[in-house]
DNA sequence: GTGTTATTGATAGTATTACTATTGCTTTTG
DNA sequence: CAAAAGCAATAGTAATACTATCAATAACAC
C-alpha cells in the first residue's frame, strides 16, 4: 500500500500556479527544494532569489512557475492536504468501527509521515514542519476570501470534512461537527510548535502518541454516546 | 469598575520597546494609530512609511521606538493580553464557583470587548481582530525561542495560566490542563476568523455566545466531575 | 533534417521595503 | 538660562519582489 500512494500523481487547483510544476524538470526541483528551504530558513526568510541559486537557475525561471512566495506556500499546505485526505481514506478503508477510524484519523494528523519520508522527491519531514510552522500564514490574510473562492484552500476543507463525516456516524446530532474539527485539526498543529518552541503552553514534551490521545478522549467525550 | 480598568496602566517588557511609546506624544499615537492600520491593511502591507505619513511624522521618529514591524505586533499582542488578564481577574474576582470562573473567562476571550470600545486611546475592536487575524505571526517565526528567552510571550503564557488555575480548580487530577487551554483560547480565535471568512470550517456564523458555550462544555466534559 | 515549440538562461531594470545615520530645531525641565 | 529630550528633515543603502526582453538549446513533428 507505501508503494501505491509513493506513486500518486497528486493534481491541485490550476490556479495556485502559473505553470504546473509537476510538468517538468524544473517545476519539480522548484517544490521539492523549497519545502527545504522554507523550513530552513522560515517563510520570511525564505525568497525566490536564494532559491534560485540553490537550483543553479534564475529568478525569473521560478517566477515563471509561481506568482510568489505566498502562492508556493498555498501550493505546499493544498498538496500535504491532498495528500493526508489520500492517506486518510486508504488507512481507514477497511475500518467499520467509526471509534477506531476517528482515533486513527487523529493519529495520522499527529503523525504524518509514519512510513514515508519522501514522497514524490519531497522530505516530508520538513514539509510537516512547514505545515505546523507555517500553514496559518497561508490563509491569515486579507486576501483571504478572494482565494477561498478561488479554491485554495479546498484541500484542507476536503480533508476536515473527512473527520466531520466520522464523528456523524458516532453522533448524528453533535451541533458543533466542523467547528469540533478545525478545532483538533489545528489544535494538534499548534501543541506541536508548543512541545517545541514554547513548553509552558502545552502539558507535551515530544511529538508524542499522546497528542491524538488527549484530542481522541476530548472528542467522544464530548458526543453523545 | 470599568471606569477602573480604564485609567489602568500598562506596563510590558522593556525589551520590545527601544524607547517606551507611552512616555511621549508621539509613542501613543504610534501606538494607537497603528493598531487602526494593521486592522485596515493587514500586517503584510502595513510598514513605517505608511504609517509616519498618516502620523504627519518621519520614518525615523517611529524607529526610536520600535526596532521593526513584528517588535510592534509583539506590543500590540503582549499589551492585549496583560489587559486581558487584568479583565479576567477583575471580573471573576467574586466569584467563587469555578465552573461560573471559568464560564466568565471563555466568555471573555470571545468577547473581548464589551463595555470597553476604547481603552488608553486604542480601540478595542481593531486590536481584538489584529489577535485573530495576526497575533500568530508574532510567535510563528525562526526567532521564537529566542523571543520567548527574553520574555516576549510571557503575557498570553500567564493569561493561560489563569485559566489552568480554574481548571486544576475543578480537576486537579487532569493531566493535560496548559495544552487543554491553550488549545481553547487558541481554538476560539480561530473560530471567530473562520466564521467571518472560511465558514465551511465552523458552525458558528457570528461571534455568537455559541463558541464560549461549546469550549465550555468541551472542557467540563472532559474534567472528573 | 528542417521547422516549430517548449524550456530555460542571461541580463537588465524598477519600485518598494526596511532600515541607518546625521544634523538641527523646538519644547520641556532643572 | 542651560541642558536635555523629543522630533523633523534629509539622505542614503541593501535587499526584496517583482517585470521584460532576448538568446540558446532541446524535443518533437512532419
Amino acid at each position: 500500500m507505501n508503494h501505491l500512494l509513493q506513486n500518486l500523481h497528486i493534481q491541485l487547483n490550476e490556479k495556485i500556479y502559473l505553470k504546473n510544476p509537476s510538468s517538468s524538470d524544473l517545476g519539480n526541483r522548484i517544490v521539492s527544494e523549497s519545502v527545504l528551504m522554507i523550513d530552513e530558513l522560515g517563510l520570511e526568510q525564505f525568497n525566490f532569489k536564494k532559491l534560485a541559486t540553490r537550483l543553479n537557475t534564475t529568478e525569473s525561471s521560478i517566477y515563471r512557475y509561481f506568482d510568489n512566495k505566498h502562492k508556493l506556500l498555498i501550493y505546499h499546505v493544498s498538496w500535504f492536504w491532498t495528500w493526508m485526505e489520500y492517506r486518510l481514506v486508504f488507512s481507514t478503508a477497511n475500518v467499520q468501527d467509526p471509534y477506531e477510524k476517528l482515533r486513527l484519523a487523529l493519529e495520522n494528523v499527529a503523525s504524518p509521515i509514519e512510513g514515508f519520508e519522501t514522497v514524490a522527491g519531497i522530505n516530508m519531514h520538513a514539509l510537516e514542519r512547514i505545515i505546523v510552522n507555517e500553514s496559518s500564514k497561508a490563509f491569515l490574510t486579507k486576501e483571504v476570501e478572494q482565494e477561498n473562492k478561488d479554491g485554495f484552500f479546498r484541500a484542507y476543507k476536503a480533508f476536515c470534512h473527512r473527520i466531520e463525516g466520522i464523528i456523524k456516524q458516532i453522533d448524528p446530532t453533535y451541533p458543533y461537527a466542523n467547528a469540533l474539527v478545525s478545532t483538533t485539526v489545528d489544535g494538534i498543529q499548534m501543541q506541536k510548535f508548543y512541545a517545541e518552541h514554547l513548553p509552558a503552553l502545552t502539558d507535551f514534551t515530544h511529538i508524542e502518541e499522546k497528542i491524538p490521545q488527549m484530542f481522541y478522549r476530548l472528542i467522544i467525550q464530548s458526543l453523545a454516546s
